[in-house]
DNA sequence: GTCTATAAACCGATAGAC
DNA sequence: GTCTATCGGTTTATAGAC
C-alpha cells in the first residue's frame, strides 16, 4: 500500500529488519502461500531481490519471521512474568499474579507492547502444523503453559496436574478466542475496535469465571477499578 | 498423495462433487494460497481442466466450497438442536440441553457425522478475513452464537444479555481450542489423536466450569463414569 | 464432460552491472 | 548492498479435439 519509492537510498542493513517485520505483517495477516517475495518488498520499501540476498530463501524468511517474533514474545513474556509473579510465591500472591496475568494476555491481543500481528502469526503457525510448529511449542506454547500451570498449582495446591492441565487450556481457550474470532465478534458487536468498556467486561468475565471454577472467589480482593500505578 | 490414476472414468458430474470435496480437504488443511487446482484435480482423480469447467475458477470453487460446507453444518446443527432441544423449553430442560450441546460440540471435532476438516475449513475462514466471512457470520457463527444464548437465557432467566454473550463466548472459546490447538495439544500429551478418556476428561471439566460459573451445579445429576450407552 | 496442449501471468531465485 | 533484467518453473485458465 505505501508508495515507499526508494526510501533510504544508503541505508545500511537495517532493510533486513524492514523486510522481517513487513515480511511477518504479510504472513500473519494472508499466510505464507498468499503472500509473494515481490509483496514483502514493496511493503518494506526494498528491492525484490534485496530478500534473496538478506535471506537466502523465501521459506527461510518465514522462519526467521518467526524465530525473531518467538524471541521478541520470550523477552516480553519474561520480564512480565518477573513483574507480576514473585520469587516466593503464597498464595494469595498467586491469585493476584494470576488476576493480572488473565488481564494482561487479554489485552496483549488489542494494545500492547508488542505488535498486533505477532500474536496473529503465532496462531496460524499453530493452526497450519507448519515445521515452525516444533520451535513455537518450545518457546511459546509449552513455557506459557507451563506458567500458567505453576501459577493455578500455587493458587490451588489442592489441583491434581491434570485439572491444572484442563484449566490452563480453559483460560488459554476463552482468551484466545478473542484474538482468533476478532473479525465476527466485532462484526457482531458493530464496532471497529474491541472498546476499552468491552474488554474490561471480558476480563472481568472471564476471571470471575476462573475464580468462581477455582473456588477463589472468597477473597474480594477487588480493585476498586480506580488505581493506577501497578510496581511492584 | 493418493495415486489414483483414474478412477470411475465414465462416471456423471458428481465429479463437481468429488471437485468439492477434495477442494475442502486440501483448504482445509493447506490454504486456499498453498493449494494448486493441479492438487485439487489429482485428488477428486479429476482432469485439471475439470475445475474451470465445473467452477469458473479457482475462486469460485473456493466459495462453493464454502457455500456446501455451510449448508451441510447448518442441516446438522438443525437436527441435532431439534434432537436436544424440546419445542417447550423448561429450565432443567435446557440445563440438560446445554449439558448434551457441550459434549456432542467437542466430539465434532474427533468423531462426528461430520467430516472433520469442515470445521478446520471455517475456523481457517473466520480468521483471514477473506470474502467468504460474510456468509459464514450469517450462517455458522451468528446462529451457532444464537443458540447457544438462548440455551443460557433459558438455563439461567437471570442472565443480562451482555452476561450471556460473554458465557457464549467463554464456551465457544473452550471448546474451539481444542480443534484449533489440536497439534500442540497432542504432542504435549505425546498423542497422535485425542482419546476417549481424554475428550471425556474435557468435556467433564468444561461442563463443570460453565455449570459452576453459572450457579447449575446444585443439580448433581452426575453421571457414575460406568454407563456407556447414551441413548436419549 | 473429459481430455491434451498451450497460452498468459506470476512465482521464487539468480546473474551481473553499479 | 542495491539495483535491473531475466531465467526456469509453476500457476490459473482456455482452446479445441474427441
Amino acid at each position: 500500500m505505501g508508495r515507499r519509492p526508494k526510501l533510504l537510498p544508503d541505508s545500511n542493513d537495517d532493510t533486513r529488519q524492514r523486510l522481517i517485520l513487513a515480511a511477518g505483517e504479510l504472513f500473519a495477516e494472508k499466510g505464507f502461500g498468499d503472500t509473494s517475495v515481490r509483496d514483502i518488498a514493496r511493503m518494506a520499501g526494498a528491492n525484490v531481490a534485496a530478500v534473496n540476498y538478506h535471506f537466502t530463501s523465501k521459506e527461510n524468511l518465514y522462519l526467521e519471521v518467526v524465530r525473531f517474533v518467538l524471541g521478541q514474545m520470550t523477552a516480553v513474556r519474561r520480564t512480565a512474568m518477573a513483574d507480576i509473579v514473585p520469587a516466593a510465591l503464597t498464595q494469595p500472591q498467586a491469585v493476584e499474579a494470576l488476576r493480572v496475568l488473565i488481564d494482561r494476555e487479554i489485552r496483549s491481543y488489542v494494545s500492547s507492547d508488542l505488535p498486533r500481528w505477532y500474536a496473529r502469526l503465532i496462531l496460524r503457525c499453530i493452526m497450519s502444523k507448519s515445521p515452525v510448529l516444533d520451535p513455537i511449542m518450545e518457546q511459546a506454547f509449552r513455557p506459557n503453559r507451563q506458567a500458567l500451570m505453576s501459577l493455578l498449582k500455587a493458587a490451588c495446591p489442592h489441583l491434581s496436574d491434570e485439572e491444572t492441565r484442563l484449566w490452563a487450556y480453559s483460560i488459554t481457550g476463552q482468551i484466545v478466542f478473542y484474538n482468533f474470532a476478532r473479525e465476527p465478534i466485532l462484526l457482531l458487536a458493530r464496532e471497529k475496535e474491541y472498546t476499552e468498556k468491552f474488554l474490561r467486561s471480558v476480563v472481568a468475565h472471564i476471571t470471575r469465571v476462573t475464580f468462581s471454577g477455582l473456588g477463589l472467589d472468597k477473597h474480594p480482593v477487588r480493585r476498586p477499578k480506580k488505581q493506577a500505578g501497578k510496581k511492584s
